[in-house]
DNA sequence: CTGAAAGCGCTTACAG
DNA sequence: CTGAAAGCGCTTACAG
């Protein structure tokens, strides 16, 4: 194996100091011009390739920084927190830090098992992508690295967190619903689940408040058990003529499983659902949904999680980033009390 | 901030030098059992990690692959990859290494630039995930770590390349179709843009072959221009009563462009697919398709990567990974010569 | 079994 | 503007 090109080699060549060469090559100052140039332009013929890893040890940093994401949001369907960690990667890079991303295992996360790159040092930070449970919040909150919620929150701790405006989203497009003449509006969804359900369960709620609409405990539908797992959705006797779906994939199931009951959608029922994932638009009628602004989200996360590693008292609280509601097909306007 | 503990830290409480430490936290020789307990005990209460960096840049290893992805790979229905990419992340994991994902833009593709996890020396090797342009392979060659090409290969170059076995795979499923009494069979894809398609349509031709069916021209149908993007499938005006689709997503389509005709699928035309992704079961009726072995080809090529970090003199070659089919609702059997 | 010395490739202060 | 010295936290010979 050939030894690597070091600064010092570049610098023998040239009869300076290798600490010359660091100062030209990082654009510090200290160095003429001319000498500059030179320098750049020999690594570069030399095919010097600058070592992190002696900076990263020398500044104690690894410029990594571990996104966390629960197995049970990574199966074979549910791409959303991988696009989310795409997005992730590539606003990382651009801030020349690297993601590192770290499935961690239900297993994991009951025994409470930190990632291996945390105890070997090995990232700056994590961001963690998705609801965890809150024994192993509990242990994240006292590691010294800074960290990051994205896409939701814990109210028992006061770590900062990046989320969709689920409450405002589902406000807004139940709003839309009654608008349109709705007023017997079933909400589907675990409430128990995760935040992001109970938001927008809450959002759903506060638009019937708004309009005096009173909250029928058979319109709350129950979509999975306490582990995730969907279950079979239980339409209530007295139907209602609109459906607020906490995410497009129950959306879908909801439209199949009334049109395979013989209604038509929107005719019979309207529906919406939430995430505009590709639920939303293979189904037919295309669903109106609200749309998630992950890019905006990851670039808020990122922003942060730098900020916080710089400056460990960087402090930014719950941070919601608006969605918009993407209108299509599943939506039909009724005559107002023609139910 | 807190200074890190350090391996003299350990060492300084119990009157031993950090090489002592060093070899007892790794489990070398050369420490008496008893020492080597305490000195064990003693990290874990002061809470010490290791710190990998160090290591690293000792051994002038990063302990980190890259897998690089191109852009147009990852859009946003296009989960494929990130899925494969989730796989490697955890066996990289199981084996003390970190994946780093890397999407290369189409413009850095073009313009040939190298990551810059390369330049900065931040990953030993590459795993490169599905089609890149000859050109980005041609600089891929040249550079010092080792890479294996994961779900694609070039036959210009003697890069190792994990597969799967598409030929075969795409055989298969076509002599099933044959054995269910079709014979007029078409073929849908684009077989100039990636060696995956090239090779699934030679594995059905190769079952036309060997059935003394003849290729006929206009049953070979596009699917995509050269960028990748979808086009209008254009149906041949002598009707098939079979289409071996490359993809599921295009089988996915090419089922809702003939029921939008008013045919029905399976009576009227059957309809296979590859891939067996979420097009494939979401799709009604659910698609007949080869599924693809995720997971044992990113363990083998997690594997292969691993084993030339080590051993730059490795060579694999072209490794195929098989598939298998997964029978569905989407193939009809019919009556010989009806045709 | 134990440890002093040297070194991995940088950067940071400091001196000239 | 330029560079000698020290140090980041380990590991690898080598000596005792």
């Amino acid at each position: 194996m050939k030894r690597n090109i070091t600064m010092r080699d570049i610098a023998e060549k040239l009869g300076v100091s290798n600490v010359t060469v660091s100062k030209a090559l990082n654009d510090k100052e200290g160095v003429s011009e001319e000498l500059k140039i030179k320098i750049k332009k020999l690594a570069e013929e030399m095919g010097y390739r600058y070592n992190t890893l002696a900076k990263a040890m020398k500044e104690g940093q690894a410029y990594n920084i571990g996104v966390i994401i629960a197995e049970r949001f990574t199966g074979e369907h549910k791409s959303f927190y991988l696009q989310f960690y795409q997005h992730i990667s590539k606003l990382l890079d651009e801030h020349q830090y690297s993601g590192i991303l770290h499935i961690l295992t239900s297993e994991d996360e009951k025994k409470l098992n930190l990632p291996r790159i945390y105890h070997d040092k090995k990232v700056d930070g994590f961001i963690i992508l998705g609801q965890i449970s809150k024994e192993y919040i509990g242990i994240l909150q006292n590691i010294e690295i800074p960290i990051i919620f994205l896409d939701f929150y814990d109210d028992h701790v006061e770590i900062d967190s990046v989320i969709t405006d689920n409450f405002y989203g589902a406000y807004e497009i139940t709003n839309y619903l009654v608008k349109s003449g709705h007023e017997k509006i079933a909400f589907i969804g675990n409430i128990y689940a995760t935040s992001s359900i109970q938001d927008r369960f809450l959002g759903y709620y506060k638009s019937l408040l708004e309009h005096r609409i009173k909250l029928k405990e058979d319109y709350i539908i129950n979509d999975r058990d306490d582990n995730g797992k969907f279950i079979d959705l239980c339409i209530p006797d007295n139907l209602p003529t609109a459906f607020v779906c906490n995410c497009d994939r129950i959306a879908y199931n909801l439209i199949n499983k009334l049109k395979s009951l013989g209604y038509n959608i929107p005719k019979d029922f309207s529906v919406v659902g939430f995430d505009n994932d590709i639920f939303a638009s293979i189904s037919d009628p295309k669903i109106t949904t609200v749309e998630v602004n992950i890019e905006e989200m990851a670039k808020t996360a990122v922003k942060f999680i730098i900020e916080k590693i710089k400056d460990e008292d960087k402090k930014y609280g719950r941070v919601l980033v608006k969605g918009r509601i993407i209108y299509r097909d599943s939506v039909e306007k009724i005559e107002q009390g023609n139910n």
